[in-house]
DNA sequence: CGTTTGTACTATGCGTAGTGGTACACATAG
DNA sequence: CTATGTGTACCACTACGCATAGTACAAACG
């Protein structure tokens, strides 16, 4: 299973479901269109109870990584379709949290060519080539994938 | 003050006197050896109960950030002193950060050169000048002059 | 001694996360 | 039409963390 959650962690599980799923397809393994598990089922596979899932895709939802459809399943987005909502302000979370990622490196006595490195070494690419000309987060490679 | 705090954000307060205590060190607000304010002083200041400001400080002395004389006072420690406590863990807390960035940026459509600046951007220098060799994170010769 | 400081403790309120169970709304297939 | 699969909406309940409030204790210092 390409998902994995554990209670005992402080990130909320609902949030370990979401943060998982835009994973996946951060990396290319869900596509646009493919179809997730019905909430039922997930539950049951990551033994947690199937309202944290709805809790899950709900926010997914909201976020426009994925559709849902009642009576027939949830699906997987076709791509950042424009300025999702709370465009603004999520580019500004993100923005906080690197000055944060900063602070606790310079607390923990990182060099700041290394954390420049480690950031770079996070990215879904997950390559050392530089090659960084235009083209989107993750899926270097094949991303001739726009909708389904 | 060089110090604010929200009870309306969802981050806890404590979390974000930790959070400011540590930005203001890095800044060079805070150098070592300068004092803090009293527990309920900072307390009074700040609106919020001397014992979240209590937890705050344990956190910061745990971290080897500050340290704390009972009956004088809390102060801030002399450097990254050697390596602090969960070293290994907290690294790869950061690496986890920063991938979750990363996929973040995907699903917000940035593209990946620009992630790097905005992260390079968040950086204590805080400049556009590259000559980053090999010097800890922030405060590098007298550039700090960020706000907290 | 008394003051200043951090710490410890108890009690209380509050919000969120998670579970468990049930029921409803919609889509599709027979 | 019914039956099934799907997401959704409730409800009740538990557990935990955050924060407050008040009080008391412990260590340093003059």
């Amino acid at each position: 299973m390409w998902l994995r959650v554990d209670p005992r962690l402080s990130v909320p599980v609902y949030q370990q479901v979401v943060d998982g799923i835009k994973a996946a397809i951060a990396s290319g393994l869900l596509r646009p269109g493919d179809r997730l598990p019905p909430v039922r089922e997930l539950a049951l596979e990551l033994t947690i109870n199937h309202n944290t899932v709805a809790k899950a895709y709900q926010e997914l939802e909201r976020e426009r990584v994925i559709e849902v459809i009642r009576g027939r399943g949830t699906f997987v987005a076709a791509r950042p379709s424009g300025r999702p909502p709370d465009y603004e302000e999520r580019v500004k979370t993100l923005q906080d949290e690197m000055r944060r990622i900063w602070i606790e490196a310079y607390h923990l006595g990182l060099d700041a060519d290394t954390v420049q490195e480690m950031f770079r070494a996070a990215a879904p690419g997950a390559k050392d080539a530089k090659e960084g000309t235009g083209d989107a987060v993750g899926r270097r490679g094949e991303i001739a994938d726009e909708d389904a």
